[in-house]
DNA sequence: GCCAAATTAGGGCATTTGCCGTATTGAACG
DNA sequence: CGTTCAATACGGCAAATGCCCTAATTTGGC
């Protein structure tokens, strides 16, 4: 069974470039698709999602690379995504991480090299540049736990994230309501804010996006 | 110029043959001497410390490998350790890099594998076996997590294991059956059963558990 | 003071979830 | 060869959830 890949890339240049790559292993291989920004990989998977890992690059239009990544994690766990990018500073690697990334190469990669992590990462490796291996052990030493996406700002109202805060514990809306002293209809309106606000539909989700964004 | 190699291991059989190992690299490689604990190792580079790089057991008498490489990199930083173990346990390397170990390999892995690693992190570079990066990676998504609680036993099954990393995502019973290729009523029965091993009653407080206990 | 936003509150309805049964199959183990 | 257990699967039912609607009150900013 080949492996089968999709790719998000917005240059089209460097999308040509690494369909070339992946031709010479034809063999193991077997490239389905490239989308030239995260909205469209996730539009294309919702069509066809029976690929078996995705490589990511960070910047792109419309939704970068982690973005896509988190969504794409949730959605379809068994794609893995490998992050291929010219980006290595620590805090990108760090989100593209925290999103589910599985691997992380520079696109400088050798063929050979892009061939052996996509076997890797089939076989539940974590293939990763060396300099991005030596930066992701530096972050375990000592995490960087700073502002991730401060630039986005969802608009959480003082109450909502009080109300996120113990969606997280794994309380019921009654419960939430005692312990806010109000209605368990007002919990239920907050929580339907909230997941607008945060572009969720459930309670796991809209927990998980507000740890990814340092909200809770 | 060759690269200097030290070696800490406890069972002789085990450091012989990784000297014969290294031997057939012996135009790169050039073995210096073997500690059969983390004590000796320390005693040995004060007499002479111009090593650049260490394999180290982490089980050994006297001083073990964590211990020995926290001291090693502490009094002589220009030396880079690799970890050469048979654990792989997410605490053990959490520990080590902790420690300041910058490579981790398992003690399985063949020479030539064991010769790449030497290259690369003597060029600044992360070796590490696919398990391992698997893993910490999965310690950077979830940071720290000290009392693990290791003890503890849930008995969860490895379906169970993968339903759960499934609800951490936030799917419904029907997307996780899909992705899994089983029916939404095994999703449920597998799900009551996680419920009553964890001792929950909902999927937050489950995922929550499981985190917590570093069963996903 | 006025307007916008946040917070509060309720009704209705389809779907999902949690919990209780039962039951078959295949692999593991003595 | 029998036994245990994980994994598979189905049905029913009450409760919780997600999502649509409306609407009053409070708060903050200008």
């Amino acid at each position: 069974m080949k492996i089968r890949i999709a790719l998000a890339e917005d240059k089209p240049f460097l999308a040509t470039s690494i369909q070339e790559k992946l031709s010479l292993f034809a063999d193991d291989i077997e490239f389905r698709f490239w989308a030239n920004n995260g909205k469209v990989m996730l539009e294309k998977l919702a069509e066809n999602h029976a690929i078996d890992a995705i490589l990511m690059d960070i910047e792109m239009p419309e939704m970068d690379g982690i973005e896509a990544t988190a969504e794409i994690v949730a959605r379809y766990p068994h794609i893995k995504i490998i992050m291929l990018t010219v980006f290595d500073d620590e805090q990108r690697i760090f989100n593209a991480i925290q999103a589910g990334a599985m691997g992380y190469l520079l696109k400088d990669e050798p063929p050979q090299k892009l061939h052996e992590s996509i076997k890797m990462i089939m076989d539940g490796g974590a293939p990763m540049s060396p300099s991005i291996a030596a930066k992701s052990l530096k972050l375990l030493r000592n995490p960087i736990r700073a502002e991730s996406n401060a630039g986005e700002d969802f608009n959480l109202g003082k109450r909502e994230v009080e109300v996120l805060e113990q969606l997280s514990q794994g309380l019921d809306y009654q419960k939430i309501a005692e312990n806010l002293f109000i209605s368990p209809a007002t919990v239920r309106k907050h929580i339907e804010n909230i997941y607008r606000k945060l572009q969720v539909n459930n309670k796991m989700r809209a927990v998980n996006k507000a740890i990814r964004h340092n909200i809770i």
